[in-house]
DNA sequence: CGCCACGATGTAACCGCTTTCAGTTCGGCG
DNA sequence: CGCCGAACTGAAAGCGGTTACATCGTGGCG
């Protein structure tokens, strides 16, 4: 493997030039620059990253904090945060806590301090003040996607506020016996995002003066399974049943769709659903969503690490703002029979 | 932050000392090790990765080339790689080609080369010869999942006769109109996995001496949508339509089965829809299918790719022996009407 | 025509760790 | 009681770059 002193020989000139021809930091004249370039194309040069973080301690070197790769919103920001990385040169390294609390242990206690990292992004991760202490002391800037964590950098949509309007469009169609399907338990410990959906339903609710059911506002993980079990529960019970439902994720009103299917209902015209996401197989089941644009949201936590990498600070208030939301109409929901 | 420097200063003891203690290399009493352990957690020293890498030339972080993130077997078989690494102490980096050519040829050309990897995991990735030798000039060990590479390491399951097989169980049950759903398109540039499928389905058919009709083998790109499309047109024609569906992949099946559905057939009345792949999902839909554990064969990717490394070269002839699968039958398919 | 500023380069000091090599210490043994 | 090897430990030489600082020409200007 050539190494700088090989190109620095090979075109006559010192390691120094040789760096910053290849780097850009620095004047060189155009006609060494020609000669290092030739040297190394020659040669198949590539810089260490290793040599080249030690010394500079810039390491083009991102890492990726996610809670999962299973699922559709977290997969999507992940390919739209690598695309934007790999666009600009940088490597992503990515750490998945799995849900298993060993993991997310080790990521914080160890991966992330190994100081290979220019900058780390977090997904729906709620950091304890420790680990946001722990981070800050390394001193790379931190974003997170998808919550509120006190003194970062943050992009995230208004979950309260979306699913308040998802359950406003079923008022408006004139139903009254609305459910909530979210997903808490696993996530609830790291993030309230599942609440906060849950809080713009119930608010949207009494807003409506129609009344929250405790038994109606059921947990399925965010999860199409989840969801279908849940919500065939809920169906199977002839005494009482909504005739719509919200869901805090496409993938739960699938799974609310195929229940209420198999049940031999009628989707919308027995029960509506809507969802919150904009997956593509929304367009398949016809499923009336707010569409939140999950591989811009990566992409956008990505043009914000690098702003920050480059000093450019561009943080107005990093709290205010809620990334853009779409209401898309489609055909699973409608009026009440 | 502190440095190994700080902490020989705290433990009273040389910085060589130090490595030795931290790293488990090389023999130190338990007296100093214990002093260093103590001075380590004190200052919350963690080494520099980028430093050790260098001097040691080990850098205990591996590569994963993925073509995408979006798909189940591909996010699966990176929740089993990631899980498995991180237990491992290494930090995976990614590289997600994303079907954009330029990604792909920036990850070979740059990306991996950068001395930071230790080792390479491709997924389903068909590397040009150049490419091998690119990597095997890096001298880094490489290994593969889901396709063939010569002279790589491979990791992949039959896929010719998981889809004989599966064309076989709805033979058995009398299905003569049996159409084949493959996805290829975006794919076969990389590999032949696709039509690795298709020959082992129309093996099974010529087997059976039924005849393969080429307006019933479709490409559907693997995708819930693209298989929806097409089934639909298919069972659109009244005049013969199949009673059987074989599908290159679980979330074709989906497709297929909404597909159906959506048309008022039943499954498995009017049509038989048999997978392969054990997506979670599959369950909810009744889905027969051909489980590969997508998971383990990443966390077996890691474990190789670790082995050889370790210089384990356990290494028999790597073109031997395929990922184990299993035969899950549930109620998508039945005799036909 | 001499001086200065500025651009282009080279020298060398790190960056933070690993690892070889050369001691030092000690216990055991002849 | 002296010698030897095993067990530890420390000094120092890298690993492959980056970059502050010194050096060296030159063209512009007084």
């Amino acid at each position: 493997m050539a190494s700088i002193k090989d190109v620095a020989l090979a075109a006559g000139v010192s390691v120094a030039t040789v760096s910053r021809a290849l780097s850009g930091h620095g004047k060189v004249s155009e006609a060494s620059r020609e000669k290092v370039r030739r040297a190394a194309e020659e040669l198949g040069y590539v810089v260490s990253y290793n040599a080249s973080s030690l010394a500079s301690g810039r390491s083009r070197n991102i890492g990726l904090v996610v809670p999962s790769v299973a699922r559709w919103y977290f997969s999507t920001v992940l390919e739209g945060a690598a695309s934007a990385l790999i666009d600009a040169g940088y490597d992503l390294t990515l750490y998945n806590t799995s849900g298993q609390d060993r993991h997310r242990q080790s990521v914080f206690s160890e991966l992330l301090l190994r100081k290979r990292l220019d900058a780390v992004i977090t997904l729906t991760l709620k950091l304890s003040p420790q680990e946001v202490q722990q981070l800050d002391s390394v001193g790379k800037p931190v974003v997170a996607i998808g919550g509120l964590i006190p003194g970062i950098a943050t992009i995230r949509v208004d979950d309260f506020n979306i699913a308040a309007l998802a359950a406003e469009h079923l008022i408006s169609l004139g139903h009254r016996d609305i459910a909530f399907l979210g997903g808490t338990e696993e996530f609830e410990v790291d993030f309230k995002l599942g609440s906060a959906r849950e809080d713009g339903y119930e608010y949207a609710m009494d807003q409506a003066e129609l009344p929250v059911r405790r038994e109606w506002i059921v947990n399925a993980d965010f999860t199409t399974q989840g969801a279908y079990q849940k919500v065939r529960n809920i169906l199977a019970n002839p005494r009482h049943r909504p005739t719509a439902f919200v869901c805090a994720s496409d993938e739960m009103a699938f799974g609310a769709i195929l229940a209420a299917r198999d049940l031999g209902l009628d989707v919308p015209g027995d029960l509506s659903v809507v969802g919150i996401d904009g997956h593509e197989l929304g367009e398949l089941f016809g499923l009336t969503t707010i569409a939140q644009n999950a591989a811009r949201q990566g992409a956008s936590a990505v043009a914000k690490a690098l702003a920050l990498l480059g000093g450019t600070e561009l943080e107005r208030d990093p709290t205010v703002g809620f990334f853009p939301t779409e209401f898309v109409a489609r055909s699973s929901t409608s009026p009440p029979a």
